[in-house]
DNA sequence: CCTAAATTTAACCAAGTAGTTAAACTTTCT
DNA sequence: AGAAAGTTTAACTACTTGGTTAAATTTAGG
């Protein structure tokens, strides 16, 4: 009962997450949860009771995965433009593995800003502040554009993150294959940060 | 019978397209449409069939009418770095007022590729030929760096959409009251232009 | 005024869904 | 072996939701 501990609750887990991702919180049923994790029913719910205390939990197990990563990399003590290489990789990296993430958790956050508010911000807020100083120290110094962090910041968040969410009208807009997109990805990983780069080296 | 007779089927359409956008399709009600509209269930339905016939009507009507906005600056003989500065003040001027619609449109389009596949691709897909050649045209002549028009056309979109979908994040992340979000937001109409256009400038 | 369309009322159906329950069976630990 | 936890089965509830129906009422046009 222990080695294989993680097995059931685990199972469910990763099926909930799954279904939870492909169709949304409105859209996910609990059947088909079950299901996917090969048990049935009253076994879920015996588990996690309800389901929205299960939903609040995948929630919670998406958002916590994606944020401390980029928030890691912010934390550092790199130069700018490294550091801005690093987290374009590292965030590019992650999502073309978790590519139904962004859109999940864009939805759940757009639904319910608050649940959003209390589980993270408290705690993460503080390292964009050193980002901040950051950039203002190197706009001071005449090393980059004058810009407002809050939007170099977005900028780069909007480059890594948009692509994945149009991914239907992208590929449909350039006639891309899924193939195609995968490889334009790939090139975006060291482009982005160049991009941004030029955009803002004096 | 003909002066109002906008009235009760625009009302219905209006109170759709608000609930659709606000719960997404699978958290819409009908009910929810019918109270909004101001008539009852029965008379919706005598509108409007069923809940996906309305649907399939709202999602047109939004994709029809953010899509051709941007077409149809991309089709002008503008000079490339003013295109990029007019497409960037329409399309974020178009979507602060409709500031719901790119979550939307990204779900549905998400949920369901095929059907935004089917209603615009074939008409629109050209626009797009005219700005690559002119980009393509640009990195020849040296006036810019090489760059994939369709990266360049992915980042404009980006910057531009992104920070509505990810408002919330954005607004907790950043400590930005609605006010303070709104300015962000007045300020990226230039920000934005300039920022791609020092990207990619030779 | 008369008729046809628009609209309401209210009850209803069928399907789906979250969640429960109780009994039986199986596995695991001691 | 025996108890406890894990798991299944299957039926059931309470509720929601999309959609229907039929009759009554209101509105507008010829």
């Amino acid at each position: 009962m222990n080695l294989q501990k993680r097995s059931t609750e685990e199972l469910i887990l990763e099926a909930a997450q799954a279904v939870f991702l492909e169709k949304g919180l409105a859209g996910a049923r609990m059947q088909e949860i079950a299901d996917r994790a090969g048990i049935n029913k009253a076994l879920l719910h015996y588990y996690f009771r309800s389901k929205e205390k299960l939903s609040a939990l995948i929630i919670e197990r998406a958002i916590g995965v994606i944020l401390p990563r980029v928030m890691a990399v912010l934390d550092t003590d790199m130069e700018l433009f490294d550091k801005i290489r690093l987290v374009v990789d590292t965030y590019l990296t992650f999502v073309s593995r978790n590519s139904f993430l962004p859109l999940f958790i864009i939805n759940e956050v757009n639904r319910n800003p608050q649940f959003f508010f209390r589980t993270v911000v408290e705690k993460e807020r503080t390292h964009l502040d050193k980002f901040r100083r950051q950039v203002e120290e190197a706009v001071a110094q005449g090393r980059i554009h004058p810009i407002n962090p809050a939007q170099l910041f977005m900028n780069v968040m909007s480059l890594v993150i948009f692509p994945f969410l149009g991914k239907p009208i992208i590929q449909v807009g350039l006639g891309l294959s899924d193939e195609d997109f995968k490889r334009e990805m790939e090139h975006r990983r060291t482009e982005v940060a160049e991009f941004v780069i030029r955009a803002i080296r004096a």
